[in-house]
DNA sequence: TCACAATACCTTATGTCGTAAGGAGTTTCA
DNA sequence: TGAAACTCCTTACGACATAAGGTATTGTGA
């Protein structure tokens, strides 16, 4: 289930996502000299996640990963929630800049590349919530390098806000198609092919009249998908640059500049 | 978080899910006669999970609103992921059917839009993962609506699967935008120019030099968006419509019946 | 008719989680 | 040289999913 974003005090929120040290001393006064840092932490909490997906990310797992007790993150994050927030943040600062020069179509194809690689390090950041009120540092400069991306295609502001969200939204559910085929690969152990037909049996079995009732889906299906192990990933990455493909298309006859 | 599909017996979860009576009899030989039903529980759940969000959601709510306790559901259900299975798979039982007549392009916005409108009714369906290996009855005929839709456009099965892939994220995405939009507006209370303007002060304290870093973004943000209490919203909603077109206009290049 | 098998639902128990409360030790300022 | 301010810890609490097993209820076969 989708984790949202934490509706704590805003303010500090803010803070620590850009790591402002306006909000308070960069030291404080007094105490002893803390022997974490939100970055070491934030590098611990994504290691877990990496490893064994949001559901495995404790804060005891986190704690007991930098040698100290679940309690004493609490000194630098306030909830769970909100540590969440700084590693999706965190998580897109390891995004690749591949920038071809071809045009702003190459560019927008690469950027989304990239971001999709991102998702699939971090499959555990397609269970957070995008749809955030705010960005930090790193989110923003995901969204700011395809602004300039398309800056040349010279397209409405409107236009623009549309195009964005939509590019976001492709990859998005691109790379959790992908995640997912792979997720049910690893699981199950057993090639594309042979789960496939396995499913296909059962379904003929408890569905005996699945044709007549989606003719539709069925005739898709009969349609030869690309084979091979990992077909289902393979379906999936072809649907996505397909889609890219007709959304770019579309976006050449708003474009002065094609 | 994302909930992702529940891995138990895949054939008890099939069966459960098109509620067949292939594994085993309707009703069973011996024992005192059930006093709840699939159907019900999942009911019982969804009005749970519409009220409180899936993590108001629990085993212990679900039964309580039935008069029963949480462990008797698991006379009918194996585990809470596969409850919210069913759940996903029966709310999409109640998506409109506006069918409009005016060509495949405006059935598939009709469809887009009904299907929006079904993520907006149950907005924790957005949590939970849509990137499934098998659908239940009332997604499949979901699915089986758009390829019914987009089959007058007669295009090749490649583009087909791209498009309908295409669509799923574009709907799902902005429906995400817009239920943060509303639950932004929801528990903060304040309109939505208040709540921005606020936030674009705390940004200007914390990231002074937010404009010479991201300039686009900067730019974009001075761009006149619609105003009003609901702005965000609005935003989101002229985004997706926006996106869809784009995508269809795309698509019509593909289409050999335009 | 009656014992028993099969079942529904319950109580109880286990282990996990986030995190509140408050204590002990460390560092620096007045 | 206190004492304030801080970090980190132990302990505790309530919520959660769900395992284990008990009890009552129903239909079947003798």
């Amino acid at each position: 289930m989708v984790v949202y974003a934490g509706q704590g005090d805003p303010q500090r929120t803010l803070a620590l996502l850009w790591r402002a040290s306006s909000a308070g001393p960069a030291r404080p006064a007094r105490g002893p000299k803390p022997a974490l840092t939100v970055d070491a932490i934030l590098n611990a909490a994504i290691a877990v996640a990496d490893e064994s997906g949001l559901d495995g990310l404790s804060m005891r797992a986190v704690g007991e990963r930098l040698g100290h007790t679940a309690m004493s993150l609490y000194t630098y994050v306030p909830t769970k929630r909100e540590l969440i927030d700084l590693m999706y943040d965190q998580a897109h600062a390891g995004l690749a800049r591949t920038e071809p020069s071809g045009g702003w179509r190459a560019e927008t194809e690469a950027w989304a590349d990239d971001l999709q690689a991102c998702y699939l390090r971090h499959p555990w950041l397609l269970q957070v919530s995008h749809a955030r009120p705010v960005l930090g540092p790193h989110e923003q400069a995901v969204l700011e390098r395809v602004l300039r991306v398309l800056g040349p295609a010279e397209l409405p502001s409107a236009t623009v806000r549309a195009v964005v969200s939509s590019l976001f939204s492709l990859v998005r559910g691109s790379a959790q198609s992908i995640a997912e085929a792979r997720s049910a690969a690893g699981s199950t152990g057993t090639p594309d092919q042979e789960w496939w037909s396995l499913r296909s049996r059962l379904m003929r079995e408890i569905v005996p009249d699945f044709a007549e009732r989606f003719p539709h889906s069925t005739l898709l299906a009969a349609q030869p998908p690309p084979d091979g192990a990992d077909q289902w990933e393979r379906m999936a990455r072809d649907a996505f640059t397909g889609g890219l493909a007709i959304l770019l298309d579309g976006l050449e006859r708003h474009s002065t500049s094609g």
